[in-house]
DNA sequence: ACATTTGGTGACAATTTTATGACAGTGCCC
DNA sequence: GGGCACTGTCATAAAATTGTCACCAAATGT
């Protein structure tokens, strides 16, 4: 495996200096950007695998280049931690609704930085996945971020997109609503379980074709959560 | 399923009042402490499933009785979201040192503090795993919440999955009805001791293939209860 | 054999848990 | 600004599960 890349945001070079020597000692490939354009570009080109973004920056500001991220297909997924100024509290909220997969209060130590890497990685298994999925005539292709019943193409939301890579990449198995927010919704928001209910609904409305159903492959497991399997409950 | 319950420690009142009124409306159950003392009565009285944490409070640090209810096995488990004031950096990797499982930085936002909440409880009910059981052609499988005959998949309520369960990791025994509702059920629910033959009887049907009948692996023990055996029945 | 106990079953109504459709708020694009 | 695409929440409908009963069968005891 490949170290893990590690992009830091901030126009302080001080700051980024800081942070690097911390992350590199640690095992982590380090790149460095001091503005949202450039970070965008090395983004883009060189597709670290975390991104330390910070809040306050002239020019285009760290949510600013959040919200974009969010919006291309290619850095959806993208893992965000944004480093916020230690009492911007409507910032630190507007950031997790923008979507950034956590937030540190500047300042912080070392350690903090850590554990909050760590956590992040750790729960995001799916990152590395880049290869298409196939099960049962579904396919699912993370690179173009599309998905297919038999050639045809399907059409469904982001988070819809998401629970279904969760699920093909993890079949076989019973997860709890819980279990499901944290995994795709990540666990920093917070809302109603139930809307998990919604987006299986939508998410097994878009999996049906003229020709077969696919929306049967994701099973409801009464008092626990969902499953995909492709093995069919008895009659 | 009974409420979630929140023990709030915090010195000021207003504070408590505050959060407090936030969590019984999002529906968790709500208990108060003003000071270190209070709050380790009460936890180990009541054994609240969280509580919140101020870090600043006379006479007893909040970090003290952190300490202390880590050293103690009945609180080792007990989830701990620290609140610190927004500075206080030093306070809030010590806290994470000692064990704190989560921190919110005052002032915050109640849609963050369900945010932590929800999070933190969720990963803590996220932590059982285990190996798929197999007995005499039967596979009872935790991880994706199932059970097969023969590689075909059965179809039963929660409560029989749950009994056949206990019954799997608990071979060759006789269980009355008594301790199978302790076990089974949980102790502190009062249902008919009858009930559970109902429930054996579903549980039995619905074990019954076309090619086996795994029913028969349930034994009733006459005047005592049930056993799951997989030798024959004695004579 | 008869009276009594204990377990097996099918039926139910109450409860819980899911599925669904509708809606309102947001941000984006034209 | 208006139209669109998505989201998270609700209220309500639809299903599945549950605890009890009443009643039957089998086993036990005398």
């Amino acid at each position: 495996m490949t170290a893990t890349t590690i992009l830091i945001v901030d126009d302080e070079a001080a700051i980024r200096e800081m942070i690097r020597v911390g992350l590199e000692l640690a095992g982590y490939e380090c790149l460095e950007a001091s503005n949202a354009q450039d970070a965008h570009g090395i983004i883009v080109d060189q597709r670290p695998d975390l991104v330390l973004l910070d809040w306050m920056m002239p020019v285009t500001s760290g949510i600013e280049l959040l919200r974009r991220l969010r919006r291309d297909e290619l850095t959806r997924d993208l893992l965000v931690i944004m480093l916020t100024a230690k009492d911007d509290e409507d910032n630190r909220v507007q950031g997790l609704d923008v979507g950034a997969d956590d937030y540190i209060t500047k300042p912080f130590s070392s350690r903090e930085l850590m554990a909050r890497i760590k956590a992040i990685m750790r729960r995001s298994t799916t990152r590395e996945q880049e290869e298409s999925i196939e099960v049962g005539g579904l396919k699912l292709d993370p690179a173009s971020h599309r998905v297919f019943v038999d050639t045809q193409p399907l059409d469904m939301g982001p988070t819809e997109f998401k629970l279904l890579k969760f699920f093909m990449t993890h079949q076989e198995r019973a997860y709890s609503r819980g279990q499901l927010l944290d995994q795709v919704w990540g666990s920093n928001v917070y809302v109603e379980e139930r809307t998990v209910d919604v987006h299986i609904r939508r998410l097994r409305k878009a999996l049906q074709t003229d020709q077969r159903d696919c929306g049967l492959l994701i099973q409801t497991v009464r008092g626990t959560g969902y499953r995909f399997s492709t093995t069919g409950v008895c009659a």
